[in-house]
DNA sequence: TAGTGGTCTAGACCACCCC
DNA sequence: GGGTGGTCTAGACCACTAC
């Protein structure tokens, strides 16, 4: 008899958001642990089963990763399992090395068009431009061109960049506390023009893979944008589809 | 006191692989209902959670789909919202419609080097070949090149393939029995050749996308290995990443 | 009203990890 | 031995669909 609400929503969900709340606000950092499920049932009193389906959701989004016997830790960009979450670019014949992070640019500038509306702030917001290449096994791959809003990044400067060794998500997660929980691509090929053909030492007008990529934090909060140009001579990129 | 098993498996991935096996020997058919949980849980001598768990890993798998209230299915090509699972191009600006397959060509040969090793089966093996165009809003956008193992195919001529209306993975499961459940993508950029430029209606050069794809049927069994040359003009290749 | 999947609970036991 | 996540069960009730 009882009106039921439009936007029901079970308990097991509303578990789920307060715990991305937890983790939203830092209560438990990268690489720690949370409490165990007993706890959370406790502390938020519903049945350890509730806590259960809701934390499988969020390890079935990448945000927590459960390990038996241990416990339940936050995910985080700094571990090595991390770094292929969102390169999807593999070498045709032979091992998946690590590729190696070279910082060649950082200034400043306002947003334009694009960048403003591909990263949700003001038109000439303060912006950082970041240009960097990545290298397979010492040879030039990709050259990346990353677009940030400026006031999430306080004092990113190339010297910060390049005395940084891990990845690039990595640096964010550390150094300015943001996570990278999602991402979104956009593939062409297009014709390598000439400071690009340079760069990556391929011939002017090569057939190149063109890879935008917004990445977003918590809330679906756009905080990167970037667009990659891949040399795909020796390299592909991998998809799988379900 | 008493030896684990090394290769523990719980009961709820007993009952997956039993249902899988019941998929696979055709005992429930795309499209239809199967058993309520509470009768593969009396069929099976378990809880009806346990079966519960193991229907719902095969629906996160794309393999049936639950519907409240009506059953729970056995997933199909057919269903239109089944069109876009394997196809990730959008178009730069607006609508996504189903774009119109135009199938030009179809003749058998024999498995070179690549395509056995791609379709598992061994070189001089009957295959066959199809070349077919794909136009969104009547403007020619993909070329494909289609492998198939000739065995699993019977009777597959160009005049079936134009005589269908739906998709190709809607022609293959309806008329071979052949249900497609993941596929691997190798993306990579070259530039068009005197006759994909002509039949896409590029200048000769351009960037394409190169898209090869190999899918699997149930068991990781190759069925399929394609190559598709796509236009990157108006359209891009859409990849989320979670 | 009856049947389906979806949620929630409580409790028992297992597998794994660390002390 | 004691803690963690992982499995399995049984039962109650809710939400949705069909008739």
């Amino acid at each position: 008899m009882a009106q039921e609400s439009p936007t029901f929503s079970p308990l097991y969900r509303q578990i789920k958001s307060l715990i991305l709340q937890a983790l939203e606000s830092g209560e438990w950092r990268p690489g720690q642990v949370i409490p165990s499920e007993q706890e959370l049932a406790a502390r938020f009193s519903v049945s350890q089963g509730t806590v259960r389906k809701a934390i499988d959701e969020m390890a079935a989004d990448n945000l927590l990763i459960r390990k038996q016997g241990k416990g339940t830790f936050v995910a985080s960009h700094n571990d090595p399992r991390a770094l292929f979450r969102f390169l999807r670019l593999v070498p045709m014949d032979g091992d998946l090395a690590p590729p190696q992070s070279v910082p060649m640019d950082c200034w400043r500038a306002k947003a334009g068009q694009e960048a403003s509306r591909m990263l949700g702030i003001e038109l000439g917001d303060p912006i950082i431009i970041v240009r960097r290449l990545l290298k397979f096994a010492a040879k030039p791959v990709v050259i990346d061109e990353i677009y940030l809003p400026g006031e999430v990044f306080p004092g990113l400067t190339l010297e910060v960049l390049q005395s940084w060794s891990g990845s690039l998500y990595s640096l964010f997660e550390t150094r300015f506390g943001l996570r990278m929980i999602r991402a979104q691509e956009r593939l062409r090929a297009v014709a390598a023009d000439r400071s690009t053909s340079e760069a990556l030492k391929v011939p002017e007008g090569t057939p190149l893979l063109s890879v935008e990529r917004v990445t977003y934090t918590y809330g679906d909060r756009p905080v990167e944008w970037r667009r990659g140009l891949y040399s795909t001579a020796e390299h592909f990129y991998l998809n799988e589809l379900n």
